[in-house]
DNA sequence: ATTCTTACA
DNA sequence: TGTAAGGA
């Protein structure tokens, strides 16, 4: 389990700011995420070496990975269960990112000016 | 204890 | 993909 944190105290508060802090810095390795996503270690290696997902630059030796890829492998195991392939649910993943980060950025351009 | 690679079913 | 072996 995820040691607990200083600030998990104040969870009956509900912060957003907390939240956000929290899943920015969340790195896990591949023998939680595959308990929590429920999806084999075998299966998180092999897309990480197709290069379907990333891990946290860590030169060399273990898996780590962040919120953003975590969410990935979420997504692509929910469309391989709608039938995708897996370069297809991929590749279906990224373009989401995409059209998200894209749409945002185009929103921070106008707020940010 | 946990993760890694390799290899074979 | 699952699993076992052997090393780190």
């Amino acid at each position: 389990m995820a040691k607990k944190t200083s600030q998990n105290h104040k969870l009956s508060t509900i912060n957003i700011l907390d939240d956000h802090e929290f899943l920015t810095k969340l790195i896990v390795g591949i023998g939680e995420v595959a308990e929590i996503t429920n999806i084999p270690q075998r299966k998180l290696r092999y897309w990480q070496e197709k290069g379907l997902i990333k891990t946290v630059d860590e030169s060399g030796t273990t898996r780590r990975f962040n919120y953003l890829e975590i969410k990935k492998i979420l997504l692509i195991k929910e469309l391989l269960d709608e039938g995708f392939t897996l370069e297809a649910a991929a590749n279906k993943v990224e373009k989401r990112i995409e059209l998200i980060n894209s749409t945002f950025k185009k929103f921070k351009n106008r707020h940010t000016e």
